[in-house]
DNA sequence: CGGGTAGTTCTACATTGTGTAGAAAAGCAT
DNA sequence: ATGCTTTTCTACACAATGTAGAACTACCCG
């Protein structure tokens, strides 16, 4: 999974963020006005950018309407767990890394991840104790 | 926290992999032995990196000894949970993400955070379970 | 103490990814 | 067919990274 650029970043949230297909002008207009001052950038550019993000696997167009319609291929909480995985990918001790992480995160959260894993245990009761890759 | 090139990379896995402060020289001659030409990089390739990575701040050497002796600052556990909170830092539905990773882990896995998390909540007992962040 | 060698830093260049946009091409409505 | 809208092609700047020669520095030996 190739990595993002700040402008990429930028659409690809614009894009998260509702889920609705917009064409290039509409993103350009909607990007100038979050940065502070309201510089916009030529549209080339945007169509430029979203080409690259499609030709990366993150967005795709249609094609049939006349200014093309882009929208994001897969959700944001789906590339963040992506990434996830991917952090997690290099570790040859994944538990060690695990821990570590469970240590930084808020309670809240460790609350959240506990109640994930119970529904998970649920869905899928044939959890297995024995450390098998760990 | 800078990303690592592929070369940074290799080297940060010795690095990491014992631990034990390493010349330039040496982490020459065991990189190129786990490439499959054995293609020896110049001294200076080496060199160059090292200070790059010492720069960004995940190495640090020993100058006081002649060949100086480097060695990673953090452990690879350490880097990767600072991944793993990067990943989620951008993400504003970190619960729905965390369910994503969660879906994904093994069994096995799952079943190591749930530890882990156990460990963490005796630790640290005053788990709320309100909805503060999440 | 002065040289020579081992080791380090400086400088440099190629390649790639990203931001940026003009020029050229293509599609479409009248 | 023609003109406007939209897209693609081409291009350039800038940063990160891989790569290494040139220049410099430090230390040991005589």
């Amino acid at each position: 999974m190739a990595t993002l650029g700040e402008l990429e970043r930028s659409i690809m949230e614009r894009l998260w963020s509702t889920g609705e297909p917009v064409s290039a002008a509409e993103l350009r207009d909607e990007l100038a006005h979050k940065t502070s001052a309201g510089n916009e950038l030529a549209l080339t550019t945007m169509l430029t950018v979203l080409s690259r993000l499609e030709r990366k696997g993150f967005v795709d167009r249609n094609r049939k309407v006349r200014p093309h319609l882009y929208y994001a291929v897969t959700t944001r909480a789906d590339h963040t767990a992506e990434l996830l995985q991917q952090a997690l990918g290099g570790e040859p001790d994944r538990a060690a890394a695990l821990a570590h992480f469970v240590g930084t995160v808020s309670p809240e959260e460790a609350a959240t991840l506990r109640r994930l894993l119970d529904d998970r245990a649920n869905q899928q009761p044939d959890t297995p104790t024995s450390p098998t890759s760990l």
